[in-house]
DNA sequence: GTCGTTGCTGGTAGCGCTGTCAACGTTCCT
DNA sequence: AGGAACGTTGACAGCGCTACCAGCAACGAC
C-alpha cells in the first residue's frame, strides 16, 4: 500500500491538504506566503490545519528548501552577567519570529570560535550573531563567504563583515577617566581581568587618556588573564596598592572587580571616595545599591542583543537596515564612589542611587 | 544528467562513499556506528571524509531517521546567575556529544512552559531538560507521553516524570535556620522575592523550622512577586525593620537580596553580625568576598546542569542511570555575617573567606 | 473575438540521508 | 566436509517538504 498515513499517526501537510481539498503544494504555500493564496483556500487550509493540529516538520522543510530557520549565536561566556543580558535581548527578539536560536560558547577562544563557526555554517543558518571584531583570518573569510546576514555585537570597529552593533570600549574608558580627571583625580590605577579584546581596548582608552594628561605610568596598571570575579578585584587592588600606595582612584574594567575593590577598601579602612575613588564598567544593577553607590559606565546590553537579533531577522527577511553599523553608545553614571563633592546629607536609608548624575556620550566623541 | 555533484559543490555522503570505494550506506554507518565496519573500510571512509571535508546534513539525517539530535532545555530565566551556572554545566556536557542544545526561556510562567513544551515535543527532541516539578497538568501529561528521556532539574520531589536531579530547598532552608539557631539567634526574619516554587519551598522550610522552635510570626516574613535584585534586598529589609525593629537575623531567599541587606545595614550603621546576622542562599562568588563575608547555602548549580545533561545523553544512548533521582545536597557555608563568636583577629586584608566552616548536608536529613 | 497578461493552482522531481532486509563471504562447529 | 552462525555490505525505498515550471481561468486591450 502507499503512504496513506504515517504509522505514528502524525499529521503531515498532505493530510491538511486533503482535508482542505487542495493540493499539498498549496497547503505548503499557506505557511510560507499566505498572500499568494485566494482568500477562500487560505481559510480552508487554515481551519484544516487547526482542526488536525498540524505542526510542520522542520527537518523536511530544511532539507527541501536547503535552508534552516536557525540563527546561530556565538558568545564567549555563559556566566558573565554582561552576556546574559545580551542573550535575553536576543531570545526576546527571536520569540514570535519563526527563527530559533542556536547558542554556542566560545569561551573567549577565537580558535574555538572558528571551529564552531565552521559547524554552524555547514548547517546553512538563516543568520549569525558573533561577538566582537577579533576573529581569526580563517573565521573572517568564512563569515565573508557565508550567504546569510551576520551581525557583530558588543563593539564597533572598522570593516564590518556585514552588520555591526555595539559601542566603543576605547571611548567609554576615556570618558570614565575624563570623569575622574574632572573630579580632581590624577593618580588613577587600572584593574583588569581576563583581558579579552574588549577589556584590552578599555585599557587602551585608559592609557591614551592618561598619556594625554601626561599622567601615565605602567605601574598603575594591574591586569591578569584570570577570569574576572569579585574576589579577584580585591586581589588585584591589593597588588596595585603594594606598588602604588598613593593612588587616588581606580578604574575597574568591570563591575565585579569594582565591587571587589570596594570590599577591599572597607577591609583596609580606606575611605571611598575620600581617599580613593572607584569607577566600574557596565553598570550592573548592584552598583546603584552599594555603599557608597558605585560610579560605572552604563552599556546597553539588553538593547544590543535585542536590536542585533531584530536587525538580523529583518535582514534575513530581505529588509536590510538603512544603517548597518549601529553605535549604541554608553553613559558614565556618576555616583558617590567617585564624587569629590560628596553630598553632606547622609545617604538616604533606602532607594540607593536616588539621583544618578549622568554623562551621556555616543561613542565616537569624547 | 543525474546528480553527479550538487550545484553548490557541497560534499555529500555519496561523494565520500565514492572516494572511499564503498556504498553510501556503508559510509553512513561509519558515522553512526563505526564498530560495525571492518577496520579497512573504516579507515578508508574516515580519510575520504577528512579529505573532502565532509559535514553531515543534519536536516536530511533528521528527516530520514525520524529523530533529531536536539536536547530541549526549558529554564525560567536567562538573567539569574543561578541559571547561568546550570546552563554552563549543560552546554559543557553537550559539547563533544553529537547533541545540540535548544534553549527556551519560560520566564517563570508555567503556561509559557506548556506552550514551549508543545513546540519542542513536535520536533521530536532526543531529550528534554525542564526546570522544577511544578508543571501544569497538561505539561505533565505531555512529558509523560513523550518518547524521549527527560530530566527535571533544580529540585527533587515525589513522582519524577523520568529522571530528576536537584536538592531539597525545604531542607536547605531548615538547615540555614538551624545554623542561625545554633548561633543563638531567635528573632529571624525572612526576605524573599519572585516567589517562584523553589523560593516558596525555602519559605516553607523557614516557617517549619521557626514553628518547631515556637518562634514563628507572620510579621517576620517579607516577600514580593517582583524579580529579585540587590536593591530590592535593601527595600524588603527596610520593610522588615519597620515592622520588627528588634530582629537579630535575616534569612534571604537568595544572595542578591543578602547583599542588598548588607548594604542597607551599612547605610543604617547596623553592625553585622553583632546586631543582625545575615544568611543568603546559593553561595554566589561574591559572598566570600563581602565585608563581612556572608554566610550562604551552597548549591551545586554547575554540577546540576552538567550531571543532568550527562545523564540525559547516557539515557538517550540507551544507558539509563541506575539511580534516576539524584540529590545533590547543599552546604551551609558559615561565614562572618552569621558568626556569633566573631574572630578577634582582624579579617585578613585580602583572600576573604579564608577558612569557611562548612555544614554539609545531603538534603533529606536535617 | 483574439491575444496577451495576471493570479492562482497543481504535478513532478527531488533535498541527503537512513531503515529494512537480503546477500555475501568467512569462520566455527559437529 | 557440510552446514550453521556470524560479521559485513549493499539495494531499495522512502522520510515530509518545497523548487520549479506548466497549466488554467479570468480579465483587459485591441
Amino acid at each position: 500500500m502507499g503512504r496513506k498515513r504515517t504509522k505514528s499517526g502524525k499529521i503531515r501537510l498532505a493530510e491538511v491538504a486533503e482535508l482542505a481539498g487542495v493540493s499539498p503544494i498549496t497547503a505548503s504555500r499557506f505557511f510560507r506566503n499566505p498572500e499568494a493564496l485566494s482568500v477562500a483556500k487560505r481559510t480552508r487550509v487554515e481551519s484544516a490545519a487547526n482542526e488536525l493540529g498540524y505542526v510542520p516538520n522542520l527537518a523536511a522543510r530544511a532539507l527541501a528548501s536547503q535552508r534552516t530557520e536557525v540563527i546561530g549565536v556565538l558568545i564567549p561566556s555563559l556566566t558573565n552577567n554582561v552576556f546574559s543580558d545580551v542573550l535575553r535581548g536576543i531570545y526576546d527578539a527571536s520569540e514570535g519570529s519563526r527563527y530559533s536560536i542556536q547558542l554556542s560558547n566560545t569561551r573567549y577562544s577565537i580558535l574555538q570560535e572558528e571551529k564552531l563557526l565552521r559547524l554552524f555554517l555547514a548547517q546553512k543558518p538563516a543568520g549569525l550573531i558573533v561577538t566582537g571584531i577579533d576573529q581569526t583570518a580563517e573565521s573572517r573569510a568564512m563569515l565573508e563567504a557565508a550567504d546569510c546576514p551576520i551581525v557583530q555585537i558588543m563593539e564597533i570597529g572598522p570593516n564590518p563583515v556585514d552588520m555591526m552593533i555595539g559601542f566603543s570600549h576605547y571611548d567609554a574608558a576615556r570618558a570614565a577617566i575624563a570623569h575622574l580627571f574632572a573630579q580632581g583625580h590624577r593618580k588613577i590605577g587600572f584593574v583588569g581581568a581576563r583581558m579579552d579584546p574588549r577589556v584590552q581596548r578599555r585599557l587602551d582608552g585608559y592609557v591614551s587618556a592618561m598619556k594625554d594628561a601626561a599622567l601615565f605610568e605602567q605601574r598603575l596598571v594591574v591586569t591578569t588573564a584570570t577570569p574576572t570575579s569579585v574576589t579577584l578585584g580585591g586581589t588585584l587592588f591589593t597588588d596595585l596598592l603594594a606598588r602604588e600606595p598613593d593612588i587616588d582612584a581606580v578604574f575597574c574594567a568591570n563591575d565585579d572587580l569594582a565591587l571587589g575593590v570596594l570590599f577591599e577598601c572597607r577591609r583596609r579602612e580606606i575611605a571611598v571616595p575620600e581617599q580613593i575613588a572607584i569607577v566600574g564598567f557596565n553598570d550592573l544593577e548592584f552598583m546603584a545599591s552599594a555603599v557608597p553607590t558605585l560610579t560605572s559606565v552604563r552599556t546597553n546590553r539588553y538593547e544590543m542583543g535585542n536590536t542585533a537579533a531584530t536587525m538580523l531577522i529583518e535582514a534575513i527577511d530581505g529588509r536590510r537596515p538603512e544603517q548597518p553599523v549601529l553605535d549604541l553608545g554608553f553613559k558614565v553614571i556618576e555616583r558617590q564612589s567617585s564624587s569629590s563633592r560628596r553630598s553632606d546629607d547622609r545617604p538616604a536609608a533606602s532607594g540607593a542611587g536616588a539621583a544618578n548624575k549622568m554623562i551621556a556620550l555616543p561613542s565616537g566623541q569624547d
